[in-house]
DNA sequence: AGAAAGATCATTTTT
DNA sequence: TGATCTTTCT
């Protein structure tokens, strides 16, 4: 951060008399003509639109690279940010790979996120609470934020969302902090500071929302902590108050580059605006089609204006596509053909023939999941002309995390090595945050929301009534948490077994925080220390569930990656920014993951099953959404076709279970938008119908001939439909609910032998309304809610 | 304070 | 169906 000055005077240099001095290009040998283009366009606003497949961050790399070998710009004056920390990681690998070991890093490469960290300390101070009545309140000090403040997650952000609630004396059953939470964080994507609130959403949260929002602001203040939102919203509000700091970003940042532009949220775009604002040098990379966060706050229409934010803007397509037959590109351009107000873009290729996209239709979920299992089976040893194939060469993409466990299910019992990819992160588990919570206790003891978190775990009697006694100490004392149970245990208030602990829990936090300034032993030693005294190792070793010793190993994991940092503020300050878990074992696995978590990666062989209509697309989303919703499916069907490189495989079934009920289901809409020309359709082997490659009347569609070929007109078939026809897919819910219950409730009467989970055989002696009075053989009798159990003669269909 | 029964509610989740 | 939360019981 020392070079403000030295850049300021480097930016006297003319551009051309520096490019005088640049060195030869190889690295511009290997693009085509389009990536080449880009890459040389330097000066003012560029938009690349980059297909998938087609060498979107070798363009972007070799951009870096180009301005920089041509001594265009210094590796600080480059802003290049990205989403993930695993692109950005790749970029500065491809980058370091490029240049050699000529330059040090870039240190203006990251997330949106890690690098509004680094601005937002420089200028912490700039957030203050005014209030926006005036009225300021004299006994206090003027509140603002300070350079080390805290990054709270999502489970941080509930947690305090809800006291702010029962605060307020609201109900949280019906107005959940989750909704709360939802809806801030959408402002907050927004660029909506608490003043900002349009009237339009007054309402939000009945009528509390915005009042809300305002307090939640002032606490998190009052804590020196930020949301993952505020990083944004903070920066863009600094930006836009203080045109100094502006400007000499504005400077400092000579050129700029993003990657995923599509996925730009308001306040990223404003952050974005604002810093090219005054030179244009800006490069953006995206693809309009590949846009599927729009849930998340991500605006489409970004990328879409793009031309008239910056006007005289070059845009370059990136369209010959490196990954995929033509089949596939095919199928994926088809599909995306239905979506109204692209930017427009169809991917070719030199390549030519390979396999049809394949398309199959099942009877129902679990043997969709068989027919994976086996067609994987196959396809490692090789088969109908497709080259053996290695597991990491497979993935299954599913649209919804629940498909997952017909998966898991089956492959487990057949053996079949697979891997989940996503799910919940490694910082996100529950013993990590509750181990770094003691760090953070102990690094900062004013770190209250920490302090909650651990001070009954592991179980030391302090439960409601104790906490609530620290909480009101410490409040009426104006002190923190830590010291508000100090006093509390000191007078008394707090006694017995829960006070002993309290004060021991108390008297190590101060002795583990002098160990740490003391600096006798390492900060890993030190975390040991931490989580064998505290008890929290024990409290997982005397633990008889399944879990209990992976999270032990995930104690010891979290140890050895403190190694990296210098010491435990160090590791603090940038864990919940920068770990990820990519934990790739050498081990050959089948990938399931969701079409989400695919993005940017790509597979030889792409499963996408469950394509049926209402999971996919799904029907919240265009309940929610509607055609916006219905689009933005479109593009994540998009995103999964174009995912294969050599065979791609779309299934569907016609029946599953949908939270314990059947369903049957129907087609995706997105099957029918396949072009015939380039889709195989699989028949089934066995079961149903049987007949291998059963003829298909020339004109059919692909509809009649997958339901001809998979026994859709079988009379089990019209059973099925008759049987759950009545529950329709798209019954409003409360109705369904109705139906379920009346059936269930129905089904049994006085005397019925039925069935329970828990409680086993039992014979029914008493019913009211919804609820059954059971007289169990083994547990005796009990009430249970009809729906629970299962009536012993009914066969489960 | 903690276990167990009951009620409730179910997408996608880059940071 | 089953994970997670809340309420109830000991």
């Amino acid at each position: 951060m020392s070079t403000f000055d030295e850049m300021d005077a480097f930016e006297g240099a003319s551009l051309s008399s520096r490019a005088m001095a640049a060195r030869p290009m190889p690295y511009l040998d290997g693009l085509n003509p389009a990536q080449r283009e880009a890459v040389e366009c330097l000066e003012g606003p560029v938009l690349m639109l980059a297909g998938a497949g087609t060498g979107k961050t070798k363009a972007l790399t070799t951009r870096i690279v180009h301005l920089l070998n041509t001594n265009s710009a210094r590796p600080n004056e480059v802003l290049a940010v990205t989403f993930t920390n695993k692109a950005a990681r790749e970029m500065k690998n491809r980058v370091g790979a490029m240049m050699g070991q000529a330059i040090e890093g870039m240190p203006w490469l990251g997330t949106f996120h890690s690098i509004c960290v680094k601005l937002l300390r420089r200028h912490a101070e700039l957030i203050a609470m005014d209030d926006g009545n005036g009225v300021i309140e004299e006994a206090r000090p003027p509140l603002h934020l300070k350079s080390n403040f805290t990054i709270l997650d999502t489970d941080d952000q509930i947690r305090l969302l809800k006291q702010l609630i029962q605060a307020n004396g609201i109900d949280d059953k019906r107005w959940p902090a989750r909704m709360l939470a939802g809806i801030i964080d959408d402002w907050k994507n927004r660029a909506l500071t608490p003043e900002k609130v349009p009237t339009a959403d007054a309402g939000a949260y009945n009528h509390r929302g915005p009042d809300l929002y305002k307090q939640y602001q002032r606490r998190l203040l009052e804590l020196n902590a930020v949301d993952f939102g505020d990083l944004l919203l903070h920066m863009v509000t600094i930006f836009q108050t203080h045109p100094d700091v502006l400007s000499q970003y504005q400077r400092w940042f000579r050129f700029i580059m993003v990657d995923e532009y599509q996925d730009t949220n308001v306040a990223q775009y404003l952050w974005l605006r604002l810093l090219a604002s005054a030179h244009h040098n800006i490069c953006c990379v995206g693809d309009d089609d590949q846009s599927i966060y729009g849930w998340r706050g991500a605006e489409v229409g970004n990328i879409l204006r793009f031309e008239n934010d910056f006007p005289g803007a070059k845009t370059v397509r990136l369209e010959q596509n490196y990954r995929s037959t033509e089949h596939i590109l095919a199928a994926a351009s088809n599909v995306i053909r239905g979506n109204q107000g692209r930017l427009g873009k169809e991917l070719w290729t030199e390549a030519t023939g390979g396999e049809k996209v394949r398309l199959i239709g099942h009877w129902d979920g679990e043997e969709e999941a068989r027919w994976i299992g086996e067609e994987i089976e196959s396809m490692q040893r090789g088969s109908r002309g497709v080259r053996p194939m290695d597991l990491d060469q497979m993935a299954i993409l599913v649209r919804a995390s629940h498909q997952m466990r017909a998966f898991e299910d089956r492959f487990l019992t057949i053996g079949l090595p697979y891997r989940v990819i996503g799910g919940p992160r490694f910082y996100e588990r529950m013993e990590i945050r509750d181990a770094m919570a003691y760090f953070r206790v102990v690094t900062s003891p004013d770190d209250d929301l920490a302090f909650e978190r651990i001070v009954n775990t592991p179980k030391r009697g302090l439960g409601n009534k104790a906490q609530q006694t620290i909480q009101s100490v410490a409040r009426s004392n104006g002190v923190s948490l830590v010291e508000g149970a100090r006093l509390a245990v000191e007078s008394g208030m707090i006694k017995g077994k829960g006070g002993a602990a309290l004060r021991t829990l108390v008297e190590d936090i101060r002795r583990w925080g002098r160990l740490a300034g003391d600096g006798d032993m390492t900060h890993m030693e030190l975390a040991e220390i931490i989580l064998d005294e505290s008890g929290y190792t024990t409290m997982w070793m005397n633990d008889k569930t399944p879990e209990a010793p992976g999270r032990l190993e995930n104690l010891k994991e979290l140890v050895k990656a403190l190694e990296s940092f210098e010491n435990l503020q160090g590791f603090l300050e940038h864990v919940s920014l920068v770990m990820d878990n990519d934990s790739q074992d050498a081990e050959q696995k089948v990938s399931i993951m969701t079409l989400h978590a695919a993005k940017g990666l790509e597979f030889p062989a792409v499963f996408l099953p469950g394509w049926e209509d209402g999971l996919f697309p799904s029907q919240r989303s265009m309940d929610e959404s509607g055609l916006k919703g219905l689009e933005e499916e479109r593009r994540l069907a998009y995103v999964g076709i174009t995912r294969a490189e050599e065979v791609c495989t779309i299934s569907f079934a016609g029946n599953r279970r949908v939270f314990g009920q059947w369903q049957s289901q129907l087609p995706s809409r997105f099957v029918d938008e396949l072009p015939e020309d380039h889709v195989e359709v699989l028949t089934p082997p066995g079961l149903y119908g049987g007949g291998y490659g059963a003829a298909a009347p020339v004109k059919s569609t692909i509809d009649e001939r997958v339901a001809q070929a998979d026994g859709y007109n079988s009379p089990g078939w019209k059973r099925m439909q008759a049987r759950s026809g009545e529950r329709g897919l798209s019954q409003p819910k409360e109705s369904r609910t109705q139906v379920i219950d009346l059936d269930a409730v129905s089904a049994h009467t006085l005397g019925d032998r039925v069935f329970h989970q828990k409680f086993g055989y039992g014979a029914v002696v008493g019913i009211e309304g919804d609820k059954l009075e059971i007289d169990f053989e083994k547990a005796g009798t009990k009430k249970v809610v009809a729906r629970f159990v299962t009536s012993d003669s009914d066969v489960p269909f």
